[in-house]
DNA sequence: CCCGCATCTGACAACGTTGTCCAGGCTCTA
DNA sequence: TAGAGCCTGGACAACGTTGTCAGATGCGGG
């Protein structure tokens, strides 16, 4: 019977299409496996003759270590997960650089995922990570319960929540004021003599949106003005649809003279929307974003830290990791009011 | 002698401080180790009774499967690592969700890193990347030799750079046609009779910058029009640098007409110092930007498309990993000139 | 009633690394 | 010069999983 080569079979030290391990680089260097183990993590112990001796194999077989065969080994990854609704967001994108950094400075890689704000993808995207064992995670949650990481947190995942908070378990969560933020930016109009105010945002299932629409309500209250249906909308997004509920509502029986807008792409697209109109209405946006200083006029913003947040939260799963923190906590970052002119239009009837 | 507890010591089928493993949910359930892996991935010949109580166990335990274990044993990671400049900027969000979503579709997680611009950082993290296995590799990359990457081309790590081609290496690459795109851009401001025309680009070095000047270059030269060496700024980024470059063009001795700025960042603040004058001056930008159409005069662009970018490569990837792919090379994506104001300005001498 | 076969299950090795521990050779001192 | 102590290097097991292979079980037919 003839011999067929098989997985597995060896070829001058070095297995076919697999990488170089330990043992070629020490069959190679005539040294120990352990000596070369040695060497690649620069321990102590070993002269320098060998050290060379060890370092030419290393070079001459492109030998890179396996850090899955590490990892199983040790026990940490020095990885962190980071899962998020769309890395495409420019709200996303400095968040997500913010905890590399941090992760980066403690020598950890970061995978990410996008959950598209969709709850189960959440879950599956969170498990697959620690599947493959990372150190912590940072999730901006998309569902409203996360019993399913209850496991996790035993094992002793470092987890923090950020922009949202957790559900139905206690973890830390790093969030903005988005209640006090949407409050003030409500009040900054009704400060400006407007009393017929709309407000687009998210779905009331997504936390910060609710908190938002409630800043809305507090400071509409608070001023006495009763709030008419047709001034809100709830759940819409995508700019079609936020294009038809700002028309309704510049259109409605009782037009509004400002409008207040729940997250950043909502607020262009009001943007887009007011530039075809004629008639001046007034507007604040919760969140930055770029350019909003150039517009004409200017977009006055309920402007939160999507960097601080990042690096906040990051910063807190370190700590868990070294120990120094236990117990969870809710952290609240301010936001910041900042005028530009859409918001400082006087009511025109 | 006291005993007291180790690392490793058992404590109810469990470690402390980890996780369970299938040997514990083996026990559990009463039946072997190799039951429970074949219920954990689903493979045929187990009975409906033996599964149901597997699947009790890992309920009860909270089991997950270790990730790294099972890479160590399969060889694929099902995970692929991108390497970008920097995930804050607007350009690369889109073109990092975009890898992410193809990934998705053949079951792979993401890691990326951030090289900042900086070449050794950037071999750093592709080394990194490397050794935790990741299946394939796209690279945006920031330094121009990438010999370090022979041993893992060798290996068998699909690997794809975009937006820049590889440095003396073989790869597969796909990129913008910077050249084409700047020369059109540029003759789109020659023809609307501007002969003094600046260009404020990025390092030389990064491949596009280069070509975006070659670009600029051959489209003056295509009309005959010899150019002044203060009408070049390269080499700047940062804000501040680049006004200061604007600055010196407009007020020069021989001071330009229009500006075409080589990306989308620098666009952007010169898109701020023309807001604080009062001459009439043309611009075009490398780069489509949000609210570039809502600015006034809307900005005209030559736009890539930075999703299409991301995931043409990683369907190249995986088709690398397919084994249906295997010359490297080289595709270049058409860029397109959006018409919207800033570019169709007349020359205001 | 027993054999053969199909079906289900488990023991065992291997993946590549690191921690533990011991051997051998060296230096230093009494 | 012998003994103690140090330094270097290597053998071996273990991490948790999966592939291989052989054993156990049950069933139907001769």
């Amino acid at each position: 019977m003839p011999e067929t080569a098989r997985r597995g079979d060896r070829v001058s030290g070095t297995r076919y299409g697999n990488r170089p391990t330990m043992k070629d680089v020490a069959a190679r260097a005539g040294v120990g496996l352990k000596t070369v183990s040695r060497v690649v993590n620069g321990e102590p112990g070993v002269t320098p003759d060998t050290e060379r001796r060890v370092q030419e194999a290393i070079e001459a077989l492109g030998f890179r270590r396996n850090d899955s065969a590490r990892v199983l080994r040790k026990g940490r990854t020095a990885s962190i997960g980071l899962v998020l609704e769309d890395l495409a967001d420019p709200f996303y994108g400095p968040l997500s650089r913010a905890v590399e950094e941090v992760a980066r400075a403690h020598g950890a890689l970061l995978i990410n995922g996008s959950s598209a704000e969709d709850p189960e993808r959440e879950q599956e995207l969170v498990l697959a990570l620690c599947a493959r064992r990372v150190d912590g995670l940072v999730v901006i949650p998309a569902g409203d319960d996360h019993r399913y990481l209850e496991p996790e947190l035993k094992a002793g995942v470092a987890t923090v929540f950020v922009d949202r908070p957790a559900g139905r378990i206690e973890a830390d969560v790093v969030l903005s004021d988005s209640f006090g933020g949407a409050r003030d930016g409500v009040a900054h109009l009704i400060a400006h003599g407007h009393r017929r105010i709309g407000f687009i945002g998210d779905m009331p299932r997504i936390h910060t949106a609710a908190e938002r629409l409630r800043g809305y309500r507090a400071a509409m209250e608070d001023a006495g003005i009763e709030v008419e249906p047709s001034w809100m909308s709830l759940g819409v997004t995508d700019p079609e649809r936020v294009r038809r509920a700002a028309e309704e509502m510049l259109s409605g029986p009782v037009p509004v003279t400002a409008i207040f807008a729940g997250n950043n792409r909502v607020t262009v697209t009001v943007v887009r929307v007011l530039a075809g109109h004629d008639r001046q209405v007034a507007l604040v946006g919760f969140d930055d974003f770029e350019l909003a200083d150039l517009l004409k006029p200017g977009v006055t913003v309920v402007a939160q830290d999507a960097a601080t947040l990042g690096r906040t939260a990051a910063e807190r799963l370190f700590r868990q990791l070294d120990g120094s923190l236990v117990t969870p906590e809710r952290i609240e970052l301010p936001t910041r009011l900042i005028t530009r002119g859409s918001g400082e239009l006087p009511p025109a009837d």
